[in-house]
DNA sequence: AAATATTTTTAGATTAGTCTAAAAATTATA
DNA sequence: TATAATTTTTAGACTAATCTAAAAATATTT
């Protein structure tokens, strides 16, 4: 159907628009987020203008098509449903699986991910807090906030993280932090932006401003 | 490491040379089994001899080096891992799993092989009864005598399959035959070479010559 | 608005894997 | 053993994806 390579472009795509508003993609910010050059990126984007997959002008950036976002949608439903699997059923930690999601969120089959999704007991989010999209590419709307908007004292519950890094979602473990704790956040350091945490058996731990920015939560 | 294509290229030559006995394997079989063209074949044969995965010589067929019987080996054991998991965790029948399995083998990751293989119990044999080779490659010796060399009357357990086609194996199980199932082989049609057999209630069917010489039993 | 810096695109080359058509080697046949 | 048939290899071309270096367009600064 269309290529491991061109897979990997649309979600790139998907996910520079999403990340950074929902204007148009650079060329470079695609070959950053692809470890690639700038050149390979305008001759992909060329491809998959002809097959009507991107809407491309040269010199104004890029945006998906239609049917280049399901497509989209659909690699990130098969990466983030292969996540839940590593995690749930092979004990994979948080920081690994997205590596080995990677390769499988390739392998063609529709079945295979129906059956999958079916034996996972239909998750609704995988093991960072992202939303899975459902088979026609439709993504439950998460209105989960960064932990440093929430007023201090507000108690909360910790639903994903927005940074996937390997250094950022160890520092997270190493805190104790996991998937539904309930979190209170304290006063932010006037100075410096650090923010102490409460933690459910009373304990305190302090945070950076940014890894406080990439807890995302849900007041209750 | 190594490319798909290198991959499926070493595994059609471990599965031809252990099917056709030891010897070296021709080019054009190698072709024929890879579904593209000798010229293709030579091309990487000298690749992969440059790599000393295999021993070739110009005209005198190709034989697996032991480094390349290893990822040979890994190749299949992934593949036979792949298709248990297809078939006791997702309820894909036998005929469908090989498929799937030919992409999923591919996945780099050999911490994910060891924890499926865990996961999964440690099967010895795959859905059609193919052992599945160890860590290293070790792989169980079976003992397992095709259905038309059992005398008639020896009660005999079913255990495996040698042919994979969609073809064959709709009709073994449309025939209710399933591994693990005990049955008698009667007698042998003088004619065109057609076995009659007896289920395990009793029941009586008859099946031509060439599936016979397919399903693979051992005596009890 | 002119000069400078940055971004993006083009031009041309490279690599892995494939192909066709023709040549060379091997095997089978008469 | 010469001839024919088959198998295998070479030669040269093609595609997808990539790269470097240079040119063109756009954005920023003075």
């Amino acid at each position: 159907m269309y290529s491991f390579t061109e897979e990997n472009y649309l979600k790139a795509i998907y996910k520079l628009s999403t990340e950074l508003g929902h204007g148009e993609t650079s060329t470079n910010a695609i070959a950053e987020e692809l470890d690639t050059r700038a050149a390979s990126v305008t001759d992909m984007l060329k491809k998959l203008s002809e097959k009507d997959l991107v809407h491309y002008e040269k010199y104004k950036g890029v945006k998906l098509s239609h049917s280049g976002q399901l497509i989209a949608l659909q690699v990130v439903r098969k990466h983030r449903l292969w996540e839940v699997f590593l995690h749930e059923k092979l004990d994979f930690g948080w920081e690994e699986v997205h590596e080995i999601a990677e390769q499988l969120e390739h392998i063609q089959s529709d079945l295979l991910i129906d059956r999958l999704d079916d034996y996972l007991g239909h998750p609704k989010h995988d093991p960072h807090g992202d939303p899975i999209p459902d088979r026609s590419g439709k993504l439950a709307e998460n209105d989960f906030i960064p932990l440093n908007r929430v007023e201090a004292g507000t108690s909360c519950i910790l639903t994903g993280v927005s940074d996937h890094s390997t250094s950022f979602l160890k520092s997270v473990e190493k805190w104790g932090l996991r998937i539904g704790i309930r979190l209170i956040p304290g006063d932010k350091n006037e100075f410096d932006g650090s923010l102490e945490i409460e933690l459910p058996e009373g304990e305190k731990i302090v945070i950076g401003q940014k890894s406080a920015a990439h807890i995302l939560v849900k007041t209750t």
